[in-house]
DNA sequence: CCAGACGTTGTT
DNA sequence: GTCTGG
DNA sequence: CCAGACGTTGTT
DNA sequence: GTCTGG
């Protein structure tokens, strides 16, 4: 992921004991995951100040909390922005400005509304198994109930931004995550880049791929290498 | 002025 | 912190 | 997103 | 039915 993403810093092994998260094939609100993002690093006393923003990987919570908020709980409600309304809600356009990012994934699940209340849950994942770039936003939230110098001082946090879900996979869900492009990621994490409306273009699902898997990842307690497994049978749901 | 919200999804 | 609603 | 709780007192 | 937690 540092080479994916040509990391300058990884800021991860100051953050997670082991010096990587698990793999995880159920990501839930409120669970760590990778960000990557374009941050001036803090001076630490030594050497010169750089001003210069440096590309960095860090370990995040899934469920912005804004700054202000009174605690960290409503971050399990804002997992995804709205890219129609992201400039405008006071939870998420100062982060728009400055404090974009990108979450890796090698897909995600949408849940396809069946008969009924019955839903099927899809892998969609990008054709040549590379890695997907979301659009995310961060903000860090500062602990008032936790002295200076305790390192879970400062929670950082991020969300997932959504967009209209076109062709086939509109066919499984009207809203999907927003991809950027490589050849925008410099722009997108730029925090000197305050405009970044220009960026916000829905990706091509083309090079994207999905299939109906197993119900069992309706429960966040279930979580490895078989929930990605595509799901077999003849009344398995399928895109055509 | 103060109080209260600040979000998205999908379902009826 | 900042905006909206009453 | 889905699953699971939805409550307090006091005890192990 | 609705909210919280993961």
């Amino acid at each position: 992921m540092l080479e994916e993403f040509q990391v300058e810093l990884d800021g991860v092994p100051d953050q997670v004991p082991g010096g990587e998260l698990r793999p995880d094939y159920n990501v839930a609100p409120t669970k760590n995951v990778y960000a990557v993002m374009c941050r001036v690093p803090k001076d630490d006393g030594g050497e010169s100040p750089g001003d210069e923003p440096v590309r960095q990987l860090r370990v995040v919570r899934w469920g912005l909390v804004p700054s202000w908020a009174k605690d960290p709980s409503v971050g399990s409600r804002m997992i995804n922005a709205r890219v129609e309304t992201v400039a405008e809600k006071p939870s998420y356009r100062r982060a728009l400005k400055s404090r974009r990012c990108l979450i890796p994934a090698d897909g995600y699940y949408e849940w396809m509304p069946l008969e009924g209340r019955k839903k099927q849950p899809f892998f969609i994942h990008p054709a040549d198994g590379g890695v997907l770039a979301m659009a995310g936003l961060y903000e860090f939230w500062k602990d008032p109930t936790r002295p200076d110098d305790d390192p879970l001082k400062w929670l950082c946090t991020c969300t997932v931004i959504t967009t209209t879900a076109t062709d086939k996979l509109g066919r499984i869900h009207d809203r999907m995550p927003m991809m950027v492009e490589r050849d925008r990621w410099t722009e997108w994490l730029d925090p000197r880049v305050t405009d970044p409306t220009g960026l916000l273009v829905p990706a091509g699902p083309d090079r994207l791929e999905a299939y109906a898997v197993s119900d069992v990842v309706n429960s966040v307690r279930h979580n490895g290498p078989e929930l990605v497994e595509p799901l077999e049978g003849d009344d398995v749901p399928r895109l055509f």
